[in-house]
DNA sequence: TACTTGACACCTAGGTGGAAAGGT
DNA sequence: ACCTTTCCACCTAGGTGTCAAGTA
């Protein structure tokens, strides 16, 4: 099931929409024209299942100093690329709002506690098996496994420097190298298309706030099978 | 130090020598005439002292049907690439002789035990970082460590095949990706170079026969540390 | 009070040679 | 007799949440 589309239109439902890269972002009526090899690309989220369940409890994700892997794990499955075109697999993550939350747990909810603190520094990860060809991409589930969440803002391990108690959205992004190196600049804007899959947010923290959160990521998690109790829910 | 050059001429000195690819072998006139991309790159062996005290014991490798991991591994220190262009690194093991052999245990060497079994399908292993431009190779080790030995003939793993009792010299192959597809096939001999550290000579086995080989093995290999007892000569 | 850090036990995943059994 | 295969205890390497302590 395809869900998401290379298009320009800003989507305000809950299933899947397009956003813009920063650098790149206009009025969507020059990003409308995509270069072929971007135009029909398709993606659809692995373990969408598993992101819904934790979506409809609030997925926290952890941040550490060190760099903390996400789990689940954002994987996707790609379709309608140009099987000989070289592209480039990259994600980032950007703040859902301006806001910074706390969570009440006598409610059991969250809070907002005021304006977001100072921004932290953007990156982008790129896939490490970037750049690849399109066969190469769609032969199997691309998975960035290894991309790591920090709440360290001088990190320089290359990870994802996010604030903890802020909410964000993943974002992928499939950008086709052009081997023209003299158009790849004048057409940036055509060369790429990026998706978001709202079931992805989450609240960065340092420690978990939610149990129901910590459960489901102790039952589903193969790495905190240590901590299992009752009721095997593997896999 | 500078350990192997990419020149042409058959080399019998017991430091280093340029071998070619099976499929490229010619009188070594026309090979001599080398991409510059090629000419110039320079392969130092890592590690070098620890193969050299496993070569004076007459190294063994351990084979299985499932794959097994050189010790030491094959790991080199390159220069003299162009660092703009592009290159595929590979390597393959060639035969030494054409020579079953056995151990003999009482005189702990190695006997001839006749002529070579059925020479197993050849393979090339390429790095696994495949391509990437120069600079990205030299700017630190280049490692073979996921290379795998089977004795499997029908592996479909991708590991490199070998006959068990047969005595191997592995060798490693720079080649230079032509931008220009065209040229790349009538060139294919001038853009690749090859190198051979006779000190990486081993015997495939599917058991240790040399018991030093086997304690060197043990010291040396931080996997086999549950086997150490004194002399913890740890790394 | 609210959040962050670091040490820790407990996992997954997989690389070691040993020893006994299997094969020819 | 000689070689190969399989299972195993013991490692390395690193991903989990917990808990106590630290911070402000």
């Amino acid at each position: 099931m395809v869900r998401s589309l290379c298009d320009t239109n800003p989507c305000m439902t809950h299933t899947t929409c397009e956003v813009s890269l920063p650098c790149c972002a206009d009025g969507g009526s020059l990003s409308s024209v995509k270069a072929p090899q971007v135009s029909g690309v398709r993606v659809q989220l692995e373990m969408h299942a598993l992101w819904q369940q934790f979506d409809q409890l609030g997925t926290e994700m952890i941040v550490t100093k060190a760099g903390r892997r996400m789990f689940p794990t954002f994987q996707v499955q790609i379709s309608g690329m140009d099987p000989t075109a070289e592209y480039v697999l990259l994600m980032d993550f950007i703040s859902v709002d301006n806001t910074r939350y706390r969570y009440a747990f006598h409610s059991s909810s969250w809070l907002v506690a005021g304006r977001a603190d100072v921004v932290a520094p953007s990156r982008m990860h790129f896939h490490p098996d970037s750049p690849a060809h399109g066969a190469q991409w769609m032969k199997q589930t691309v998975s960035f496994d290894t991309l790591k969440l920090t709440n360290n803002l001088l990190d320089d391990n290359g990870h994802m420097i996010l604030n903890s108690m802020h909410r964000y959205q993943p974002r992928f992004h499939v950008v086709y190298v052009d081997p023209a190196p003299s158009s790849s600049h004048l057409n940036a804007h055509r060369n790429f298309c990026s998706f978001s899959f709202p079931e992805t947010r989450f609240m960065a923290v340092t420690a978990y706030q939610n149990h129901r959160i910590t459960q489901l990521k102790i039952a589903c998690n193969p790495y905190a099978k240590g901590f299992r109790t009752t009721d095997p829910q593997d896999r």
